[in-house]
DNA sequence: AAGGGTAGCAACCGCCTGTCA
DNA sequence: ATGACAGGCGGTTGCTACCCT
């Protein structure tokens, strides 16, 4: 692994340590410590630099080195502690116990940013992404003034933030190709242009495309990623205004404000819990129970950040608990961690007509 | 089964900062 | 005050393993 083998202009070797390198660096460190890292490697046999020692041992055979795979509270700490801190690994590292800066910087570059990423937050600034916040209020207005809903949702509300257009957009905008995943995960959705038929794959029934205005081709295989959340979002503003229900948008100042304090309302992403502003629970009882049954957890971080008091979405309320019993149902943390994306499919499914 | 694509991560690179003479 | 050196740090590279077609 790593950079290749090799031996730089003074001799010393490169790429891969080997099981004989390391127990002569771990052999000499116990016998006498550290010292001064450019003596060591002449002192311990070995010939590589220093500098490449230090990491080797900081980095890797440190005896106190956790290994294995980073838990839903390290996410945590360490989402929180980014917030704050930026890109300052070793700040980081330091709150970790075992856990290596470098090990924590890459954690953060192959998942956590990914995941920030999906769920439609800017992983530098902690804030919303400015381009989906733009198309979120682009496809909004559009929504409001559509001639399918003409009462819904225009008047005093203003510009919103609703963060499952955000986390879709997301979804379609930043890694176009993995959707392609999402339309093959359970829970997703898949359309089928040809045939007509829209089905919420595993989760609920199937139903079909001819309740929709306009059938969607969920996966972008071909057609734009605008033209496809123009779509869903027609699809939803039937729903919405079929039902006659305000959804809980939520508003981008709360938002911003509540993530900069460390309050970030992440039960919110994916689903409305509040039984009177919910597009879910204005489903049919039939269509509860499979909500009930089927949805996975969506809050890995919400064991430790606080709920905001001051949210436009009551979370402590009652109805919360069908989503967060299903938190401890089996699903595997992997699950857990990565099914966030197929979760924000996974509820504009349920919102279009015929999937509840 | 094979080939291509991708994710994960160990290791390297180069810059920065602190220390000391 | 300043220059050299050591160590620390964040970013990047590239190999391996795994997944998908």
């Amino acid at each position: 692994m790593g950079k290749s083998p090799g031996s730089d202009k003074n001799g010393l070797k490169k790429g891969p340590w080997t099981a004989e390198e390391d127990q002569k660096l771990i052999d000499y460190i116990q016998k006498h410590g550290h010292g001064r890292w450019r003596t060591l490697p002449k002192n311990a046999g070995l010939k590589r630099c220093g500098k490449s020692c230090r990491l080797r041992w900081t980095n890797y055979l440190r005896p106190d080195i956790k290994r294995g795979k980073f838990s839903l509270e390290e996410d945590d700490v360490i989402i929180q502690l980014h917030s704050v801190l930026g890109n300052k690994w070793s700040t980081i590292a330091a709150r970790l116990p075992g856990r290596t800066d470098n090990e924590i910087k890459n954690y953060w570059n192959t998942h956590i940013k990914k995941k920030l990423l999906r769920m439609g937050i800017d992983p530098v600034t902690h804030t919303p992404r400015l381009d989906l916040l733009e198309l979120s209020s682009l496809l909004s207005s559009s929504l409001y003034n559509s001639a399918l809903n003409p009462t819904g949702f225009v008047g005093n509300i203003g510009p919103m933030f609703n963060p499952n257009l955000l986390s879709l957009a997301t979804a379609f905008m930043s890694a176009p190709n993995k959707n392609m995943e999402n339309c093959n995960n359970p829970g997703s959705i898949q359309a089928q242009n040809q045939t007509g038929n829209f089905q919420c794959q595993n989760q609920v029934e199937s139903f079909q495309g001819n309740q929709l205005q306009n059938p969607v081709q969920i996966c972008p295989t071909s057609s734009s990623s605008s033209t496809v959340m123009t779509q869903i979002l027609q699809a939803n503003s039937n729903h919405f205004s079929a039902n006659q229900t305000l959804p809980n948008l939520w508003q981008l100042d709360d938002y911003v404000n509540n993530y900069s304090k460390g309050f970030l309302p992440m039960q919110n992403y994916g689903y409305y819990p509040d039984s009177n502003q919910s597009i879910i629970s204005s489903s049919t009882d039939q269509n509860q129970a499979c909500l009930t049954e089927n949805i996975p957890c969506l809050n890995p971080l919400g064991s430790i950040l606080p709920t905001p008091s001051s949210s436009s979405t009551p979370l402590n309320s009652s109805s919360n608990t069908y989503v967060n019993n299903n938190c401890t149902s089996g699903i595997t943390e992997d699950i857990e961690r990565d099914s966030y994306c197929s979760n924000m499919l996974m509820f504009d499914a349920r919102n279009v007509k015929g999937c509840m």
